[in-house]
DNA sequence: CGTTGTGAAGAGCTTCACAGCG
DNA sequence: CGCTGTGAAGCTCTTCACAACG
């Protein structure tokens, strides 16, 4: 457990993506009673493809039984643990806007194992207030508490101007990964990761297809 | 204006995904006063490859004037027009909790063009109150109000269990693009169009990649 | 001359088809 | 027998390399 493990060596990023779709398939499915499902069931559900699921599956290792399919709870563990989200991650958050709060206040982040510890602001009128039981503490403190909050994950919740410097910040912190929420590019080294919640570009897609459908 | 064109008929998802990017920084590189940039410098901005940049371009148009690059005023409405995002789109949006409350107040919203016209939750205690100068309705009347409204996307932002419930809704008010920011996938037809913003799975990825460089 | 636009090559991802195995 | 796991084929997207041209 909590031990990542892969049978190739590269894994295309495409599957990394859709595994975080089979996993609610299967929570679905467990909810339901189900115990066993083939691939070709979940494709159906998932709107893939039987061929797609199983080799994406088979990337980490060999889960299935043939002749009968995958065991729903043990095909969940093994994904869990081939993404290393079978454990507690911790995470600190910048910028107590209303994006901020809704995350604070969201019920599907403690509920995969990740758990914010840490809320942050620049806004002297929020620093030292509590929300949702976190107290706001200045963003000059970041660097030394993240730490002693044992956080590996920074989340970026401020305005786009803002962004990069609290980047810098979590740099300083020794934190590897980002996840911003901010409409802005950051610049980090090489070695820091950075995932973009960029719901604009979601939107603009959707504008393109329903444009195209018209003209079609 | 605002009249979707392409040289070419398919036009690769990833392409339009990073159009917004090439827009991000034009608009930076139009902040900063420059007026004239090649594919060489925006792919420095953007950790893409220049080759990619003019490729993406070219699938909609001759839009760079060899020899000295692309002028910025002009690519950026060529990029807008290209998506068909040239011009106002209005949408309804369902779900008043924090999220929705965000969405409410979020700034890059209506800076980029889109409008939300309307505001819908089921909540009894939410109808009728006001948020941001938006009244609540009641989502059982949004088929109707959608119409005249006037709006042709529908943003989702309730609690995962009740995402199909609020789509069928959408359906029924003959909305063909719905941003679901629920951690749930959607049923809908093939001629409705449905963008996860799925920040779960970028958590997921984050913990990925971590987990991955800690084992190298 | 410098940078675009683009065919061709290369890399990566998806699907097919079937051997392998419970 | 049925379904998985997987080489090979097919397809899509990315990168290269250079002709075209302002």
């Amino acid at each position: 457990m909590s031990q990542v493990s892969q049978k190739s060596q590269h894994i295309p990023r495409a599957t990394i993506e859709r595994l975080s779709v089979y996993l609610e398939i299967l929570a679905n499915l467990k909810a339901e009673g189900i115990e066993v499902v083939s691939s070709e069931q979940m494709a159906a559900a998932s709107k893939s493809n039987a061929s797609q699921i199983r080799k994406d599956l088979a990337y980490f290792g060999e889960f299935g039984v043939r002749g009968m399919g995958y065991y729903v709870k043990d095909l969940m563990q093994s994904i869990t643990s081939s993404l290393g989200i079978d454990r507690e991650w911790r995470a600190v958050l910048v910028g107590i806007g209303n994006m901020g709060r809704a995350l604070l206040t969201h019920k599907a982040i403690p509920a995969r194992g990740y758990r914010i510890v840490g809320a942050f602001d620049s806004d002297p009128n929020k620093i030292g207030t509590r929300i949702n039981n976190f107290e706001i503490y200045d963003i000059a403190r970041l660097p030394d508490m993240v730490h002693e909050l044992n956080a590996e994950i920074g989340v970026i919740a401020t305005p786009p101007d803002k962004a990069q410097a609290v980047a810098e910040y979590m740099l300083q912190a020794g934190l590897h990964g980002i996840l911003n929420f901010a409409s802005m590019r950051l610049t980090v080294p090489a070695d820091v990761y950075v995932e973009y919640v960029d719901f604009l570009h979601h939107l603009y897609a959707l504008s393109f297809k329903i444009s195209l459908a018209k003209i079609r």
